[in-house]
DNA sequence: TTGTCAATTTTTGCATACAATTTTAGGGAG
DNA sequence: CTCCCTAAAATTGTATGCAAAAATTGACAA
């Protein structure tokens, strides 16, 4: 299940509302955020309405609505007359998300040690040695759900709302490529160094070096993820969570 | 006219293709956004769609299409089964944004000293002393359209397609308070300053610089915008463009 | 007046039908 | 065999109809 589930029209501005049961375009929505993130529709494989449809249990006016809520967040492409795509961004488009994560965490990081309360720390801290932990076990699914976690904590702790959405966002049209940076056992530990580095600017609250230990780390995954993809022009068939 | 309007699935990753005849759901979308931004759909308006399909001439179909776009671009807040609003951000919501569009431009300045040519300069250049002659004639309008514009130009010099989407989504979300940020006499000549500086630092290539002043400029934007909010709670009807 | 509740009206959500466009298949002509 | 053209099939775009939910109205009681 995904984390991306988190209601109607999430925004990034505040909007709570009770709520009693959700559309079926929502429904739509999530369910093909789910498919295309643990890989179940490929990158750049074609999306037929109906297919889909059939998949689903829906009929195509719902579906269609999701597909444009999924496009405007890029994970699939829309060519007028011609059909949807599952987004597959150039090893241009990754590095310029790469880039641009690596600002939001980077503000998150200044914004999250102004606020910070000791529980919170501990909370990051528990995260970050559970995550040694699988490292040192070779469990590479498991850290990379750590890992993730202590990211996406670390951005909710900035208190900003919209820097959140933005952040969960993009993070969500590179999933992939975030998983496989950390195939390299030299690049595995030399991000665990980097997490260090993290936890020790974040408990220190000294905002501007984790802001900048941040961006570089951000710098060093999108370094290992192109250079696996340029070693491994075969990559994994499904990478899942 | 907006300059929103790039084709169809705008999502900041590269795709292009010829493109005859636009659909009505991408055509409603701009219009959509228009009126929003323009003001003539005031925050906080219920949208009634049978309404707006009277207005711009086609069916619910395509036009509940857009709004699933517009929601996930934050101008608009769905409620199931209760209609559609323009979004109206909460005075922390606006906070919060500002505070992202700094970090995406002060990221943009540094990318864009790494890439800027001569006559780019010199195109900001021109820009920045119309503004200026705008500003000593007292023509708020004007200049904040060269202002955006500046911006804008600035984002784009960095070449980065994720940044220059983002950035033109969130700031779409509250033009209305980055124009009335000039509003007061003081901070339009402390403004003009900052803008002295970015070029400055541009010129330079101090990419570092130009992210500190894009950063400090976006903040005190801020800070005005909020003085502006708190002494006039009677607002202007349209501010638009 | 104020509050409550049910009937009516309005509005949204979804499915289906049809139109427009693109893709595919097939059949010559060179 | 390849290219080009045409017709059929598949797929997308839009309109419409109906069901479900919410908003409105108004009567009635406290």
């Amino acid at each position: 299940m995904s984390e991306t589930s988190q209601g109607p029209a999430t925004t990034g501005f505040s909007e709570r509302q009770p709520r009693q049961r959700r559309p079926l375009h929502e429904e739509a929505a999530d369910r093909l955020r789910d498919m295309i993130v643990e890989g179940e529709l490929a990158p750049g494989e074609r999306i037929r309405e109906q297919a889909v449809c059939d998949r689903l249990g829906l009929s195509r006016t719902p579906l269609r609505e999701a597909m444009k809520v999924l496009a405007a967040e890029g994970l699939v492409t829309l060519q007028p007359n011609r059909g949807a795509t599952v987004s597959d961004p150039s090893p241009a488009d990754v590095a310029d998300t790469f880039k641009v994560i690596g600002a939001l965490e980077a503000l998150a990081g200044e914004l999250a040690c102004e606020r910070v309360k000791e529980n919170d720390i501990a909370e990051i801290r528990v995260l970050h040695y559970q995550m040694a932990l699988h490292q040192t076990r070779g469990e590479l699914r498991e850290y990379f759900r750590l890992n993730q976690r202590i990211h996406e904590r670390l951005v909710e702790l900035s208190g900003n709302r919209v820097l959140i959405e933005a952040h969960r966002q993009l993070g969500g049209r590179i999933r992939r490529q975030r998983f496989v940076a950390n195939r390299s056992g030299a690049r595995w530990e030399q991000a665990m160094r980097e997490h260090e580095q993290m936890l020790e600017a974040l408990a220190a609250r000294d905002g501007r070096r984790l802001a900048e230990v941040l961006r570089l780390h951000l710098d060093n995954k999108l370094t290992a993820a192109e250079r696996f993809d340029r070693e491994a022009e075969k990559p994994l068939a499904v990478v899942a969570d």
